[in-house]
DNA sequence: CTCCATTGGATAGCGATGCTATCTGCTAGC
DNA sequence: GCTAGCAGATAGCATCGCTATCCAATGGAG
């Protein structure tokens, strides 16, 4: 398979593919002269990779990189894979403020009294601590009790999602599935609440329904 | 208050607020001569805004954008806010494409044996066809019941969300918790999955727990 | 064996985004 | 009056994710 096919079969463009391979995202053909090289299917494969990571997960190519190489990185563990996933989609917080370094302290605390083992070094207690910095400074008045009511929904949703993973017999596809698994249904939950949300609103919030009019504030 | 107190107090550099005030996403200050003008407690309270809308929410500029001319618009039910808020929150999808519009049919089928009740243009149904056709592209042949799992819990926080916004006394609380609840406990419940994720996959992925290593796939 | 489209590789450019810097009058307040 | 600060306009800049061009080498058709 030339470059001409795989962009052919995979609808990208010969100069983005050039520039995947240049940024080390999709590797190399194997040569078969100074300057020719075939691809395979697995090329084929990683380039669709790409773009759900970059169209439904919004990675950055960057974080697209990190993931790609912990996919290629046979001694890694899978509880690791999970950890680079999460790493790569979560942009890192700067951390040099106060608020944050209190707020972090609290949402560490609740992991604890929640009974959750994790690393702490996960980026997600960051974004609980800068969710709650976020909400404190429009006023809000919040500890880390209220991600109570959405904490035991995700622990369930996790568990069952990490049964259905260490319930299959291949590596290559306990990983592959870790990784589309956290990026594709991540975006599918967002989604699920936005029309739960929609689907709730209208009895609640229609016209004439317990929320005045503007004229009230 | 002039633009360096506005500054100061926000800490955003004063070309950036200059910036904002072009792109129209903060309101221009009160003239109080033909170059002056003076910002109230309300402009700081819009700047924050922004901060969250773009720093924890994602948001592009031209999203915030929407978003604040959503708020500002006294005439708009609050369900239309939510949805304005949706809207801004989702990057539309080409639609063009003819594997989504088979996608878009089923989770419009799917929706509708759920019992869920939302508008046909809501774009969450089209970032739900997205996923799925992500996930055929890479193999997995799924439909929509891949999203039950999912679907009960966010109800059910959708629920309680919605219940807890429509007891509130004033429609601008009511305006304003909804955009803010709608991003920031959108990051949030991201953040508790992954946690969640990291806790459930110590005992069922940790070495030697049912998955294989690497030569066997 | 010739010819030319195609290839890999390198370099440069481009459009969008989100600022940041500079300039020009004008004004506020001492 | 003097100087710091102001509004508004214009221009520049860094990053991202491509896209375009150029080059020498190649490979397959004839």
């Amino acid at each position: 398979m030339r470059i001409s096919d795989l962009s052919r079969e995979s609808g990208i463009p010969i100069p983005t593919i050039k520039f995947y391979l240049r940024e080390g995202i999709l590797p190399a053909g194997s040569r078969t002269a100074p300057n020719q090289a075939t691809y395979g299917e697995a090329h084929h494969r990683r380039l669709r990779l790409i773009r759900v990571l970059v169209d439904v997960g919004g990675l950055t190519l960057s974080a697209v990189r990190r993931v790609v190489e912990a996919l290629e990185d046979d001694e890694l563990p899978l509880t690791d894979v999970l950890g680079v996933a999460h790493r790569a989609l979560e942009k890192p917080v700067p951390s040099t403020d106060h608020d944050l370094v209190v707020a972090r302290l609290e949402v560490d605390a609740w992991i604890e009294a929640r009974g959750w083992h994790v690393t702490v070094d996960a980026p997600a207690r960051d974004a609980l601590a800068a969710t709650l910095v976020a909400l404190r400074g429009l006023g809000w008045q919040v500890g880390p009790r209220v991600f109570d009511r959405y904490a035991g929904h995700m622990d369930e949703i996790a568990r069952t999602e990490l049964a259905y993973v260490a319930g299959m017999d291949s590596r290559e596809a306990a990983v592959e599935t870790t990784v589309i698994g956290t990026v594709v249904f991540e975006r599918a939950m967002v989604a699920l609440r936005r029309l739960a949300q929609e689907h709730h609103s209208r009895p609640l919030l229609g016209p004439r329904a317990g929320v005045a009019s503007s004229a009230d504030g």
